[in-house]
DNA sequence: CTATTTCCTAGTAAGTTGGTATGAAATATA
DNA sequence: TATATTTCATACCAACTTACTAGGAAATAG
């Protein structure tokens, strides 16, 4: 089955939010978290492998945040998968403890190998400013319109209603 | 992730087993599972969810087994997939629970289904029968050869050497 | 009647996914 | 220097999925 986890897909708007600043000030997570309405927790969880990764670079304390690391242009859906979920594509005839490996011409092992083939073709192609570009609003700014939330970015903390 | 389970894996090379024959003798789980050195239990499992989804059409009793019920030209991956899997692509963006399925127009909503309809074309296009014939040899004949086993189709239940 | 083979319903151990919890380290500001 | 803020690091947990296994009922050829 192919599933594209939360990691890769909550992941991957943080990086479009990322993407939507002026890539020099830092973005904090509990601004991006407010916005598209995730955990800041799970956030920090994904954008630890994200650093790890180097396509994000955190500043910590007060005015800190994340910036991108990398080019937008460059960093392709591929590279956000490999970072956030590890291999992209696995089936037990290719890997080292399978019995099947051996076997030098076989139309099954091939097909698997063109299907991988098919789906890296497809996320080594696009990339976080292909996406970005694709329609003019923010991205994140359409998600926080979902919500109906007003888009106070600096705003004082939604009033101390509690 | 995209991982290609056992279940899929193990049973399309069943498939291809009943394809290699005459399409109207019916073939025993248990002589697959010794050609290709895998659990006849499990193959009993996987043919289940095959019968299910009218692939294959099984008689019971000696000189039972099973035999296709669809045309190995029309029968294709995804077919297997959804016999076998269930849904071959999720992501929650698509789900009727998930928070943002409800915004139209959304760069990141439209980059999944490109991927889906990417994986599904694959799928979609490939036979059965295009495997089969992708090389000369038969498929399972190839991974006997793989595993040391002589070609004994009928033999004498490798003797009582137990 | 008996051996063989599929059919059916469960169950289960290991791994993956989708998060939380707790606190340490760094840094801007006062 | 003290403090609030923010990332960094490690560890943990519940729910779900995967990869099987168990035990027997039902059909059928000889
Ligand atoms: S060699 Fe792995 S399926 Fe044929
Ligand atoms: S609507 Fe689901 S990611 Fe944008």
């Amino acid at each position: 089955m192919f599933n594209v986890s939360t990691r890769v897909q909550y992941g991957f708007l943080a990086l479009l939010a990322l993407a939507d600043g002026d890539g020099k000030t830092p973005v904090r997570l509990g601004s991006i978290a407010r916005d598209l309405h995730l955990s800041f927790k799970y956030l920090e969880n994904i954008f630890q492998s994200l650093v790890k990764a180097r396509i994000v670079r955190g500043t910590r304390g007060p005015e800190g945040g994340y910036v991108l690391e990398r080019d937008p242009r460059s960093l392709s859906l591929y590279d956000i998968f490999r970072a956030l979920e590890g291999p992209v594509f696995t089936v037990e005839c290719f890997d080292e403890e399978s019995a099947c490996r051996h076997l030098a011409l076989c139309p099954v092992r091939d097909l698997w190998g063109e299907l991988r083939g098919s789906l890296e073709k497809f996320l080594k192609r696009r990339t976080l400013a292909d996406i970005k570009s694709k329609y003019k609003k923010p991205v994140v700014l359409a998600h926080m319109e979902m919500f109906g939330v007003a888009g106070e970015e600096t705003g004082k903390k939604e009033s101390a209603s509690i």
